[in-house]
DNA sequence: AATGAATGAGCATTCATTCAT
DNA sequence: CATGAATGAATGCTCATTCAT
C-alpha cells in the first residue's frame, strides 16, 4: 500500500473512532486495530496521538471551506438574492456534514477537556467557521439586505448553532437511520431565518 | 461542617473544575485540594468521579427546568402571547447560563467521548431539553400560531442549537469579560426567530 | 512503614540496581520488584525514574564530601603535615567507597549517554569532586609544600582518575571478594604519590 | 562505494555519536542519516547495533596497542631507561587519545549499563590495557627498578585511572577546545609518578 | 545489493479507587 | 468518621530489527 493511501487509511478508521468514542476513550491500540496496522506504523505517519486528531480537524475544516464556497457551483454574488444565498451555505453544509457524519460528532460534542494544543485546535475551527459566517453578514448589511442595528456576531454565532445542532441531529451520534431530504431541511430552515433576517425589500430583488 | 455542605462544596468544586477543564482533565486530586477535603472522605459522599459528574448533570437539569418554568413568575399560559412567550424562555435561560456558566461549558462541549454511563447521562440532558421545546412548540402548534406544516422537531434542534450557542459565545469558556446586556440579546434573537416561527396574525394577539 | 523509611528503602534498592546495571537496565519494574512496592508508590516519592537516579547522585555527593572533611575527625589543618593530609583524603574516600560499593560503580561508569538533565548531574558530580581537590592542592601550593610551577588542574585530575580507578577494582563491579586492607592500599597509593607531589623539605615538618 | 570503504564509513559516523551521545542516546537512526545509509544496508554490514559498538571496541583496542608499541617507534627495550619508558607509554597514549578524542569518552565513560555482551566487551578492553601497564610493571620490577613490595596491579589501576582521567579532561566531551601541550602533559604526569614509582638508583642509568 | 515500510515487544508514567490506621 | 499511603490496570510512545520489493 502506498503511503499516501495508508495515511488516508489510518485517517479514515481514527476519525470513525474520534467520533463515536471521542479523544479520550478511543486508545492508539482502537485505531491499529480498526485501521489493521501495526504500533510503529502509526507512529511514522503521525506524531503521536494528538497529531492525528488535529490533522483530522483542519483537513476538515478545509473540506467544509470547500464545500460552501459559492466558486466552486460558479455563483456570481451580484446575481443572487441574500435568501439564495443563506439557502446556499446550509445546503452545502448539510450535504457536507450528511456525507462526513464522523467529523459532525467530533466538532460539536469534543471539544472541552482535550489536552493542550488539541483544545486549541478545536476553538480555532469554530473560530473559523463563525468568521465566515459574520463576513457573510456583513456583506449583506452592506448591501442593505439586513437592517443596520443587528448584532452580527451573535447573529453569526445563533445560525451556526442552529444548523450544526440540525445537523448533529441528524447525522451525528451513532442514529444512523435518520436520513433527512436535505433540500426539504434546508427549505425549513431557510423559512425560519429568512423573514427574521433579510429586510422585506431585498428579498423581492433577484 | 455538616455533610449536606460538605456534599454541596465539593460539587461547587467540582464543577468549576469540570467546566474549566473538561471531565479528563479534572482529577479527583484537583477537586480534593480546590475543596480542601480528604482522598477518603470524597468517596464516602460519592460512589466514584463519575457519580460526581452525573449529580452535577442532575441537579443542573432541575434548577434550569426550575429557571424556564411559567408558574415561577406567575405567567398564565393563557395570556402570554407566543412571542412573550419565546421571549420568556430565551430570557431565563440566557439569565440561567449567566448564572452558572461553568455548567454552560460542561453542557455544550463535554458530551463526547465520556466513560460509559456518563456520555448517557448527557445525552438524556440533551433530550430533556429538546423535548421540552418541543412540546411548546407543539402548544404553540394546536393554538394556530404555528403553520401546521412545520417541522417541531428540526425547529426545536435549531432554537436550542441557536440559543445554547449564543450562551456559550458570552458565558462560556474562560472568557468572562463579555458581560451582554441579556434584555438586549433575549431581543435580538427572538427578533430573528419571531419573523419565521409564528403566523403573522398571532403576533397581533395578546 | 513511615514514609522517611519507605524513601529510603527505595533509593537503596534502586542504587543496588543502577550499580549493577546501569541507569538503561535498571527498569522502574525491577526496583518495584526489589523495593516490595507497588507501581504508583514509587512515583509517590519521586518525580520519575531520573530523580530517583539524580536523588541518589546528590546524597552520595554529600555522604562522600562528609567522609572526607578534616573536621568530622578533628584534624587540625595547622598541625598536620601535607603526606597526613592527602593520606587522610585517600583513606576516608577508600573508606567511604568500601562502604557504598553501588555509588562507586555508578559514578565510574555510567557517565555518559543518560539521558538530558542526567548527564549534567553526573558531570557536576565531577565537577565538585575536582574541585575539592583543587582546592586542597592550591592551599598546599600556598603553603610552599607544591612546587610553583605544578599544573593544579591536571594533577587534580589524575588524583581523582588514580584513586577512583582503584576504588572501583577493589570495590565496584560485582566483584565483592576482593577486600583489601585499606590502611595498606592507603600507604601504597600515598606512597606512590608523595615524592612526586610534595616538595621534599616539606614532609620534614609535622 | 566499495564495501569496505563503506563499513569503515559506518563505523566512523557511529564511533562520533556513540562518544557524543553514549550507547543507549545513539539510535541507530541516527546512525544512518549521520552515515547516508540505508536501513537495510547497515544491517548487511553488522549484525546488530551491538556488533556495531563492539567492532569499535575492538578496532580501538588494537589502534591504542599499537600506538603505544615500543617497536612502532624503534625502541630498544634495552637500551631505555624505565623513566623514559614511562614517557613513551604516556606520551603516546595522549597522543592517541588527542585523535580519537571520540572513543576517549566511550572508553571512560560509557562502561556500565551495556546490554549484555557490551558490557563483557568494554570489561575486556579495561582488562587489557591494565594487563599490559601491569606487565611493564613486572618487567620494570625484575629489572630492579621497582621495589619488590610494590601492588603491581594496584599501581596499574592507579597509572591507567590518572592517565586515562587526564586524557578525558581533555580530549574528552564535547570540550573540543582545550588543546593542550601534550609534551608537556607528558612531562608533568611523569613529574608526578616517577619519583614514587622507580627506585632512586634506576633513574640514573639510562 | 539496496531500500525503507512495517513490526511489536518493551517501558515509563498516570490516576481512580481502596483500606488500614 | 476522617485520612492519605498504597495499589495496579491501563496507555501512549520508542526503537532495534525484519523482509518484501
Amino acid at each position: 500500500m502506498k503511503p499516501e493511501e495508508r495515511k488516508a487509511q489510518i485517517l479514515r478508521c481514527a476519525r470513525k473512532l474520534f467520533a463515536q468514542h471521542g479523544y479520550y476513550q478511543t486508545q492508539i491500540a482502537d485505531i491499529l486495530k480498526e485501521a489493521n496496522v501495526s504500533r510503529g506504523t502509526i507512529y511514522k505517519y503521525f506524531a503521536n496521538k494528538d497529531d492525528i486528531f488535529i490533522t483530522l480537524l483542519e483537513n476538515y475544516y478545509h473540506q467544509w471551506e470547500d464545500a460552501i464556497s459559492l466558486t466552486r457551483y460558479d455563483i456570481d454574488i451580484q446575481h443572487i438574492s441574500p435568501a439564495d444565498f443563506l439557502r446556499h451555505r446550509i445546503r452545502q453544509s448539510l450535504i457536507f456534514f450528511s456525507e462526513e457524519p464522523d467529523m459532525c460528532s467530533i466538532v460539536l460534542r469534543v471539544g472541552l477537556g482535550l489536552p493542550g494544543e488539541l483544545e486549541l485546535a478545536v476553538s480555532r475551527f469554530w473560530d473559523k467557521i463563525l468568521n465566515i459566517i459574520h463576513k457573510d453578514l456583513n456583506l449583506a448589511r452592506n448591501n442593505r439586505h439586513i437592517v443596520e442595528t443587528m448584532d452580527l456576531t451573535l447573529t453569526a454565532n445563533l445560525l451556526v448553532g442552529a444548523v450544526l445542532q440540525a445537523a448533529y441531529h441528524y447525522f451525528g451520534g451513532q442514529n444512523n437511520s435518520r436520513k433527512p431530504d436535505i433540500e426539504r431541511v434546508t427549505d425549513e430552515i431557510a423559512g425560519l431565518f429568512i423573514p427574521g433576517l433579510f429586510i422585506r425589500e431585498s428579498l423581492r430583488v433577484p
